[in-house]
Formats: structure tokens, sequence, C-alpha cells
DNA sequence: GTCTATATTTCGATAGAC
DNA sequence: GTCTATCGAAATATAGAC
């Protein structure tokens, strides 16, 4: 009376190893987030995970591929909630688009602090992730610059409207709410914050008069 | 034909070790522009400094301590630059000296890189540099708040002004500046790009109409 | 005041057993 | 796939000579 060693033996050692993997990117993710790439010891994230340093490391060859599957996992969370949908918003509608993004952000401490860790880290050329945070401006300045070129394009915008401050600004509030959230958390809401940004902008180079 | 031992020897000994302890503190100012302070070791600064590892901690009894003469260093050239004038800025006026803030600040990227790379990593209560962080960002709006509030009650701005908004998206504009500016050097005018800011806060919120 | 030498951790990464 | 053991490098800090 022997059970057949199943398929599933083979299937179960391998998804365990998957878990693991998410396990630890995970954690990796809450760890940078909390203290930056070079504040993570990779024995934290092992013990975070529940493996041991080696046994993380058999996942990834290295600290920086560690870094490499988180930045990955951020990407294909988020990948798709701007530039993913089918009719990209366009004009000022763009504005509404990341008011979104900004309340979901709300919700997502980790992923924020993720982000202000790492794009202050890797201002400097050498650090893995230069590469990635470089990527990420370049993408939402094309997104929001063509939404607002549109915008004006189509007569929402003032003729005049200088595209190209209005995108670096807009990012800029985004990023300086999402330090003094982090800094102060529960003092401010970076969605409201980022509503009356808008309208100001809006009561500036708006075609219609708004105020 | 003896040269009397003149003070000048005990005094040029303290010069020296005067001139050193302030040239750490540039070294190490420097360094942790570039790499914050957790990627930058006290063996570099005082690589930098022209002393030995040793030498450098004589000055100061450890890396936090010489983290403290740093900020320290960095208010003394700062403090009075806009709560130090005798006549404070009020009303809109104050946001004309925070434009002055932030041209001069075009000029300094040393500390802008500083404080950036510092804002980041102190986010963490536990980080040595945390409390200067957050006194910080309560004198800015301190001081903001003040202005604007000032210019509500002398009728520059409209009585329904929302101040705690416009402070708060006006140091995150300055901040998220300062990220962008250290990631694409001379690619955009922290300046302008303020100006821009200040010029749509003026269309919603001038008690003229300005626009 | 500055140096050499060293103590003590901690880190990232590798080797090899199971 | 995971572990123990270990290597080599780098970090902070201290001791003691000059």
């Amino acid at each position: 009376m022997s059970f057949p060693p199943p398929h599933r033996a083979r299937s179960r050692v391998d998804v365990s190893g998957e878990e693991s993997r998410a396990k630890a990117v995970a954690a990796a993710t809450e760890l940078f987030a909390l203290a930056g790439y070079k504040g993570t010891s990779v024995a934290a994230v092992a013990a975070r995970t529940g493996l041991s340093q080696s046994g993380l490391l058999h996942h990834f060859p290295s600290k920086a591929a560690l870094l490499a599957a988180v930045l990955e996992e951020r990407d294909r969370q988020d990948g798709a909630f701007l530039t993913g949908s089918t009719s990209p918003p366009l004009g000022w509608a763009a504005f509404d688009a990341l008011t979104a993004l900004v309340a979901r952000n709300s919700t997502r401490p980790r992923m924020v602090g993720l982000f202000v860790r790492l794009a202050a880290e890797a201002i400097e050329p050498s650090h893995p992730a230069h590469a990635w945070v470089q990527q990420h401006y370049a993408g939402i300045r094309t997104w929001l610059g063509e939404a607002v070129r549109t915008g004006v394009d189509r007569g929402e915008f003032r003729q005049d409207a200088p595209v190209e401050s209005i995108v670096r600004t807009t990012v800029a509030v985004i990023d300086g709410l999402q330090q003094q959230w982090l800094l102060q958390p529960g003092e401010l809401s970076m969605a409201s914050e980022f509503e009356a940004h808008v309208s100001a902008l809006r009561a500036r180079w708006s075609s219609v008069e708004v105020r």
C-alpha cells in the first residue's frame, strides 16, 4: 500500500522555491523602503524571509540582483496604472489620473518609502538603481508632457502654457509631498495637497476662466 | 642665539587643529552629499581631509558627531538667510525671498545634495539626523505659514486662501525640484520652475486679479 | 595632534554537505 | 533548495607610541 511518489513532490518543491523567492522580494521591499538599499543587509532580508543568508542568495546571485527583482515587481504592480489604460488620459484629465495615483499611493507607504529612498540614493550614477530612477522620471515626463501638449492643442489649456514647467513642477509636488508624508505620517493628505496644486495650475493655465 | 619658544608655537598647533577640523567638516559635507551618511565611511572622509582615520576621530568622537558638526556648519551658513533678516518678509514677498533662496541653492549643489540625501535617509526615526530634518521642516512651515497668514490679514491673499496647503505644496515644489535638478544637472532651472509655481499660486490666491 | 596597529563587527559572497 | 561554515573585505572605534 505505497503511495506513488506523486508529481506533486517535484511540484511542491518548485512551488516552495517560488514562494521563498516571492517572500524574499516582499521582505526586501519593506526593508529597502525603511532603510534604503545601502542601509539594508542581505542577512536582514534573509531573516525576515525565514531563510539563511545563503538560502536567500540561492535565489539571487547578488544583492544588486535582489534589488533588480524588487524594482521589477514594483513596475509590474504599477506599470499599467498610468500608461496602461487603453485610452490614455489627455489634457486636464491627466491630472485627475495623477490625483488617483496619489490617492492610491496614500494607501501604500511601503512603495512610497521605497521610491523616496531609492530616488535619493540613486542620484549617484554608480548606484545600481540609477538607470531605473532616470527611466522612471523620463517616463512620467513623457506621459504628462504629451498629455498637456494635447490639452494645449485641444484648447483646454492657454496657448502660451509652459508645458515643461507644468510637468516639472507637478512631478516635484508629488515627490515633495511624499517626503513630507513619510516624515509626518497622518499629518497631511497627499491627495488633498496635490489637488490644491492642480487647482492653482487650472487657475493659471486653463483656457476657461476658473477660480 | 636661540629663538625663544614663542607663544606662536602653541598657537600654531591650535590653528592647525582648527584647520584640520574645518577641513574634515568640508570633506564630510562633500561625501555625505554624494553618497549619504550611511554610504560614506569615516576612512573616506579622513583620506579627503588628508588625515588618517584615527587622526580624524581625534576631532570627532564618532561618525555621528561628525555628522552633527556638518549639520551645525550647514545651519551656520544658512541660518540667517530667511529668518535672520531684521524685517521678515511677509505676504507675497515671502515667495520672492524663497525664489532668492532657490537661486542661491542653484549655485551650491553640494548643499542641495546633502539635504536631499539626508532628508530621505533621516525619515527613519533612528537616523542620527532625524531630529534635525524634522526641525528643518517645522521651521520652514512656521516661517512661511506666518508670512502667508500675514498676507491674508493684509488683504494680499484671498480671505479663503488655504494657508497650510499653500505652505505644504510650496515646500514640496522646492524639494521635488532639487531631486530632479540633482538627477539631471543642467537640464532644468530650479529658480525658473519655482517661479512658475509661484505664478500659479498668485493666479489662484492673490486678492488682485493677476494672470 | 597625528600616526600605526589592532580589536571587534558586520557585510557580501562562496564552498560544500544534506 | 536550504543549510552550516568560512573567506576576504570593509566598517567603526580604541590603544598607545611619538
